[in-house]
DNA sequence: CTGTTAGCGCGTTCAC
DNA sequence: GTGAACGCGCTAACAG
């Protein structure tokens, strides 16, 4: 029972330290809590033992005690997407200063993973959780989240629970874009975004069809493709539109990884933008940028959608009990020369 | 003490799904491990009990029991950058089916995170730790590592710990593009890339050195730019190197951050590649592929990284306890045409 | 200011 | 096949 636990070599306790330091247990632990009723010379011996011990409270036995574990949970849908990377920086920032590790869980978009992390930050009393999920429809995700007894706040999406939310505007930044292709002589423009089953794919959709609505023109489902968020899915659906019968002169990629995918399809069918094809992308700036010739895209803060998600979190944690609250973030329209008068045919 | 306490709603024990089985806690806790000494019709009754109080077993009270938490910690020098992300989705590819949570900690560079971080393992009782460390001489983090009492894999570091290593290869591809570089007539040729003080920054620089000293060309030092991984230092370097007096016919981006900052200082100095400067990137294969002309990249496959590096960890973890051992894994040099003859001055 | 003590929730002996 | 009792390491409350 002595040397070779699983957990490996065995970690110095409070006893040891109590024991080199010739104190009890009770002092170790006002040192380690920084409890201000220690006489300094006291505090300083038992400092050093720590440090000569190499000692780290346990942090099992403390939660036990404490129910905290000043620790905050952050699921997202993949974590080799930039866009939710950037995220968790920005929530770091916020967090970090006020004693919180953040720990990123990636649930690669499958609900059965999201469970699990949810279970797991349940049994593991995680302070608190900001979550991206990637279906608002399983129900089980949200049972869970309903379930989990500490705050929760929610990325950008609709789900019937007791949360804090921070939402993006997609509607609008669509619509402006719609727009802007209208009027340049537009008519069929192919949209690429994700799922009805959760609110971007959702919202986008309904502010494209709505600026078309406006603008008087008239809708084609076929242009439409609400679907999966991947890179090999962009390319399939940019592909499919640019090959079809009445292809459109225009497309939205509406998703960093659906950006990456529809550009290289048109790279690959060898269309120079704006020439053959006008193309707005999102969510990667920067790509938009490098590349010749630099491509409008729909941009959003997503550093400071990470502040205001770890600001709402903070306050929970700080006994805050009002109703939950939403708050909308905006996003820009970066303009460059990727769209022009389609040709005439 | 009953009901506010820190950590929320109250979460459902042992004891009370005990209650409402109407058994003992003991046989709850063999239902929930799963052990066969309990009858069908006991382990069913406890089941519907722990189904209908959402029970979760609180994993600071098991870890205190069984000193393990099925919890690897991977600890990333930056969240945001693709390169570490995939070897986080590789990693938990083959750590999930095995139980085991990976939870990401991004350090920001930062080596006094890195502390933190590494602190914050110990105290959690992590069973394992992936790392990838911002600066090898920083010798807190290595003290820190060599305390932990828990097997770390180490990730592309050279530093003096009883560890398991994943290296990739860095010198190898840099001779190969510079002896292409030579060939094609270049003699001034720029290296941004990572610092000395880890190993990819130094064997960057070997690699270059030793292809320049091969063929007999002078290694100008002032075209050596081994610095801060960071765009905004590809960046100005880049600047730098291209509006000075002599300033190099090639450039070689080697890092993902400084290819990106390299190519918008290229962008916005209006060169046009190839045909004023060659350009050779690195790390982020999909970019080198969208822009025109397509970039020369040297490329790696971060994601097996991550596979074989939670290939290591889990032997370990089965309790293997042979010397530190070391994987070499080699990268690719994706030849594309950002690099060709420089103009005659 | 410091020592002592009672649990926190669970897993693991033991008896039954 | 099941229940009771102990202790993992720590914090908090109370004595001294």
């Amino acid at each position: 029972m002595s040397g070779k636990l699983p957990g490996g070599r065995r970690q110095p306790t409070i006893h040891e330290v109590a024991a080199t330091a010739g104190v009890s247990i009770g002092t170790v632990s006002r040192v380690a809590s920084e409890s201000p009723r220690v006489a300094p010379e006291t505090r300083a011996r038992v400092l050093a033992a720590m440090a000569e011990l190499g000692y780290q409270p346990n942090a099992a036995a403390r939660a036990m005690r404490t129910n905290q574990t000043m620790t905050i949970g952050f699921l997202i849908p993949d974590m080799t997407n930039q866009v939710f990377a950037r995220v968790a920086q920005g929530a770091e920032t916020v967090l970090a200063p006020e004693g919180y590790m953040l720990f990123a869980f990636s649930s690669n978009r499958s609900p059965a993973r999201e469970i699990e992390f949810l279970q797991a930050a349940r049994q593991r009393q995680m302070d608190g959780l900001i979550v991206t999920l990637s279906d608002e429809t399983a129900t089980g995700t949200i049972e869970e989240i309903a379930r989990m007894g500490v705050p929760v706040v929610v990325l950008d999406r609709e789900i019937p629970v007791e949360a804090d939310v921070v939402y993006s505007e997609h509607m609008q930044p669509i619509e402006t874009v719609v727009e802007q292709l209208l009027q340049l002589g537009h008519r069929r423009i192919g949209l690429i975004t994700a799922s009805h089953n959760i609110r971007p794919g959702r919202d986008r959709v309904a502010g494209f069809k709505r600026a078309l609505e406006k603008a008087g023109v008239p809708i084609d489902d076929w242009l439409i493709r609400a679907r999966t968020q991947s890179a090999e899915r962009g390319m399939a659906e940019t592909h499919d539109l640019l090959t079809g019968p009445n292809p459109p002169t225009a497309i939205l990629a509406a998703g960093s990884d659906i950006f990456y995918g529809a550009l290289k399809a048109v790279r690959l069918l060898g269309l120079s933008i704006p020439d053959d094809i006008s193309f707005v992308g999102a969510d990667d700036a920067l790509l938009g940028e490098l590349v010749y010739p630099p491509i409008t895209v729909i941009d959003r803060d997503m550093v400071e959608v990470g502040r205001q998600a770890a600001g709402l979190l903070l306050e929970r944690l700080k006994g805050l009990d009002v109703p939950p609250r939403r708050i909308m973030l905006g996003s820009d329209v970066l303009l460059r020369s990727s769209i022009a008068a389609p040709k005439i045919r």
